[in-house]
RNA sequence: GCGGGCUUAGCUCAGUUGGUUAGAGCGUCUGCCUUACACGCAGAAUGUCGGGGGUUCGAGUCCCUCAGCCCGCACCA
């Protein structure tokens, strides 16, 4: 009770104070955890954003939702950790450095490998903190002490490991395959790398004559070009029409090569198109399987960059494989050999890193044999180890675990871990190892080299839940923090990322690496577009967080996460910057009425003396509270910011400051009344502001710190639980009923017209407890509704409005005021609706089939209903009868 | 082809194990500068819950079916 009365500043101004209050957290080490903490452990990795990359939308979302679970966590008697660190990207890394060395006219090759690759850690060491600078700035927790990176030696002696185990256990092979080969990036890319868009395209059909010109086959393609690398055409083994011309040669048109034509079974569908395939098995995988059923030959006519290849024939090397096809088409047609060129609808590849259209090429790569990893990772989700939330998603991961295929790894980058195998110069052994061996261990040479390609950058990212934690060494973060609680992820990552570190974690940690999995969705702009730099509908975080503030941002992606696809408008944050005004505004409210420090008034007041609308208050603040952890536990983030908004604006601001007006300025009450009515103030502000504080982290630390509390932090202070004892139904209910009648005289008020200024009268009759706790809260309903006083004495005029709220009776004495046609169609129309409702209510009740089945409480329930509508119509009759003739 | 999802107020979405009276935010309309807040207060309007059928005493919720939209996987001569 000192004279410096805690003040905030009138206007609500979140750059004043963000960023100082991260700073201040960060310094006090409360984002960094004890891993020798006997308290709970809670942990969570943060998918790693790429390191060169900026924060966009996306990421915002996913590290909000991580932080406030992790601050809800933390706040409730967790020891939590929430990791971060970034990705090395190898190809968009790679890329990026290029962009800027082409810049100079260069390319790697000028600088070679090893001058490159210092090239890409001075990029990432120059620009690779402004992830870190983002994160912070929208207030995530993470404990920066434990920061990592994929391409750390920590993680990196990880990556080896993990490679040498599986090679040694015979789930890592090279071989020879066809693969996705992206002619931009140069280098190898996964199925899951590869995407297909539908394409208006045309379906060429070619004439193959028999080479002894007997007859001829026409074949269709939709990529002419790869006709010149033919080495057969198939046709199916029973097909009447072809199966004679079998075993004989074609004249491969353009080329003068022959052909057989083959029979395959598999490869031809006789039904579909002539019956009759061209074979490329260098350019197509169906093509490149039927060339080793039959033995086929393979010409490669196009090379590692797009290029038609010298095997093309003179007239086309070189060529792009769009010129390529052009010139051949033409060539074609002038021969007379182009049959036709229908339109055709067909799926391209397409490279998801670069949109170049991906070349099927054979090569020699590494693979991981993926099914024996996928199978207990499959039981890991089916048993409940892992859950997955929305649990909808769980029949995808089955459906793409259960029809795995091998994934291919290598990828000729520099950028990334190279891979750690070995081959001796003299006698071609294969050795790998973690590292280099001296020399061949089995003709003793010391003429070694290192395999060149990397690793995908995915298989390093498997790893990460456990090679962050300082895996294979058997650390003590690895043992307080792994496995990690919870994973949150778009769902966009499902394959690439969640399933392989499922896959990864069970197989080298005999553990599941989370035991939850949250899927969020992908955001979009108001109209569910996706965001693009091209179309221009981005929202930067960045730029959202200095004109709303971060707290908005946050509590508005929270407040919209639900659902796959987040329509996002700058107009939502306005509208929950909004919110944060209110905040500020009933802290300030508080803050002038309150006496003591947060510090001095915990519990200070005696529940059992709390006037009604305090215990309401407590009551309702007490079913926020359970609300907002139920929520929370099942990754609601939705019901959970929805609940808190709902508490603490229309509960706790729109009803609850405007109840306690009275009291708190002296005008009604006793000083006892009016103090303890401070303390709950003090009291429900300080729960309001712990529950809002994972949402919100910033206002509400700035808001908590003015009130004096005793904790450090908010951060740090116990989030509030449910307390049975704090349950009051008797106060709710009364409360509502209170509610109800100034909502019911409002109403009226606004219906009929009534000036502001003018005081009208109300009579109630209520029945014991009702009327004695009416008459307690009178002065609420004569200030709240602008009454000149509330009678309980049956003195109501017939001219009296009357209504039922909660079944107590109100008469509203109204001045001479005419009702509208618009109020008394308003009545009609409500009367119409009733006498429909209670038809259907009478209907149900006396059938002897729903008394029978139905639950008692529902019969109750409508057997209550009944009457409420009988009373309410009963009142609303009453009030359009002319005067006089009302009962 | 296989798998999954969506269709609820003008817009964007919630709606738990079926319980009859379908909610929120934003927007719209009306009246208010009421001593925390006009980024505010009070009040109002708007839905054949995509169409049809079924199960049930009772369906937005479960089943079937039709239509439209979306996503993933596979395939595409």
């Amino acid at each position: 009770m000192d004279n410096t009365k805690p003040e905030l500043s009138t206007r609500y101004s979140p750059a004043e104070f963000e960023q100082r209050w991260y700073a201040a957290w960060e310094a006090a080490g409360y984002f960094t955890p004890d891993a020798s903490s006997t308290k709970p452990k809670f942990s969570i990795v943060i998918p790693p954003p790429n390191v060169t990359g900026r924060l966009h939308i996306g990421h915002a979302l996913v590290n909000t939702l991580i932080d406030i679970i992790t601050r809800w966590k933390r706040m409730s008697g967790f020891e939590a950790l929430f990791l971060p660190g970034t990705d090395h990207a190898g190809i968009a890394t790679q890329m990026v450095v290029e962009r800027e060395l082409a810049k100079q006219g260069l390319s790697r090759h000028d600088l070679g490998r090893d001058a490159f690759v210092e090239k890409v850690w001075q990029w990432k060491n120059d620009h690779g903190n402004q992830i870190k600078d983002q994160l912070k700035r929208l207030g995530c927790s993470c404990d920066w002490t434990r920061e990592r990176f994929t391409l750390d030696e920590g993680l990196s002696h990880a990556v080896r490991t993990v490679f040498v185990k599986l090679y040694e256990d015979g789930l890592i092979y090279r071989d020879l395959a066809m693969v996705n080969w992206c002619p931009r990036c140069h280098t190898a890319i996964s199925d899951l790398e590869v995407e297909f868009e539908e394409r208006d395209s045309r379906i060429w059909s070619i004439e193959y004559p028999l080479a002894d010109g007997s007859a001829s086959l026409t074949v269709a393609t939709t990529r002419p070009e790869t006709m010149l690398g033919d080495t057969a055409v198939a046709v199916h083994p029973d097909d009447e029409r072809y199966k004679h011309l079998i075993g004989k040669m074609v004249k491969l048109p353009l080329t003068g090569r022959e052909i057989p034509v083959v029979g395959d079974a598999i490869l031809v569908d006789p039904e579909f198109g002539t019956g009759a395939v061209k074979v490329t098995p260098a350019h197509d995988k169906n093509d490149y399987e039927a060339g080793q059923r039959n033995k086929l030959a393979s010409i490669q006519v196009i090379n590692e960059l797009g290029l038609m290849t010298a095997a093309a024939g003179e007239a086309y090397a070189r060529l792009t494989r769009e010129e390529a096809r052009t010139k051949v088409v033409a060539d074609l047609e002038a021969i007379g050999l182009l049959r036709d060129a229908k339109p055709y609808k067909n799926s391209v590849a397409f490279c998801a890193r670069c949109s170049t259209i991906v070349e099927p090429m054979v090569s020699r790569q590494w693979f991981v044999k993926i099914e024996p990893l996928a199978k207990p990772a499959i039981e890991a989700v089916r048993d409940g180890r892992i859950t997955i939330t929305p649990s909808s998603w769980d029949s995808t991961y089955f459906n793409w675990m259960e029809n795995i295929h091998d994934w291919c790894i290598s990828r000729q980058l520099w950028w990334g871990h190279r891979i750690p195998a070995f081959t001796c110069g003299d006698c071609q052994h294969v050795m790998v190892a973690l590292d280099s061996p001296a020399s061949c261990s089995k003709c003793g040479s010391t003429s070694i080299s290192q395999e060149t390609d990397v690793l995908d950058t995915w298989f390093s990212s498997a790893l990460w839940p456990f090679s962050t934690m300082g895996w294979p060494n058997e650390t003590d973060d690895l043992r307080a923090f792994y496995p990690t609680t919870t994973m949150i992820t778009g769902f966009d990552i499902l394959f690439f990322w969640v399933a392989r570190m499922i896959m990864a974690g069970l197989r080298f940690t005999g553990e599941i690496p989370f035991s939850q999995v949250f899927l969020n969705g992908l955001v979009r702009d108001e109209h569910g577009q996706k965001m693009s730099k091209t179309k221009g509908n981005v929202i930067d975080p960045l730029e959202v967080a200095d004109e709303f503030g971060a707290d908005a941002v946050r509590f508005t992606l929270a407040i919209l996460s639900s659902g796959r696809d987040i329509p996002l408008a700058k107009s939502r944050m306005q509208g929950y910057a909004a919110f944060a005004t209110k905040t500020w505004n009933a802290a300030r409210f508080a803050m002038m009425n309150v006496e003591s420090t947060l510090a001095e008034s915990t519990s200070a007041f005696d529940h059992a003396k709390l006037g009604i609308v305090e215990r309401w208050i407590l009551s309702r603040c007490n079913a926020t509270a359970r609300d907002v952890n139920r929520s929370l536990e099942a990754f609601r983030f939705d019901e959970a910011a929805n609940a808190i908004y709902q508490f603490f604006w229309k509960e706790l601001c729109d009803w609850y400051i405007e109840m306690s007006k009275p009291v708190l300025s002296g005008r009604e009450g006793t000083p006892e009344e009016q103090h303890r009515a401070k303390a709950v103030l003090l009291t429900v502000l300080d729960r309001a502001l712990r529950l809002l504080h994972p949402f919100m982290p910033f206002i509400t630390e700035e808001i908590w710190q003015k009130l004096g509390p005793a904790d450090p932090s908010i951060m740090t202070a116990a989030y509030p639980k449910h307390d049975a004892s704090l349950d009051d139904a008797e106060a709710e209910r009364v409360v509502e009923i209170v509610q109800g009648i100034v909502t019911t005289v409002r109403n009226l008020r606004a219906s009929r017209g009534v000036p502001g200024k003018e005081r009208l009268r109300l009579h109630l009759r209520a029945d014991g407890a009702d009327r004695a706790a009416l008459e307690a809260t009178a002065y609420l309903l004569r200030d709240m509704a602008k009454l000149s006083e509330v009678r309980f004495d049956g003195t109501a005029p017939e001219s009296a409005h009357r209504d039922v709220v909660g079944g107590v009776e109100l008469a509203l004495e109204l001045p001479k005021i005419e009702i509208s046609a618009d109020a008394l169609a308003k009545i009609a129309k409500e009367i119409e609706a009733l006498e429909k409702e209670l038809a259907g209510a009478e209907g149900r009740l006396s059938n002897r089939q729903f008394v029978e089945k139905a639950p008692p409480q529902i019969i109750a329930g409508a057997r209550a209903r009944r009457q409420e509508i009988i009373d309410r119509l009963a009142t609303l009759r009453q009030n359009v009868a002319p005067a006089g003739t009302g009962e």
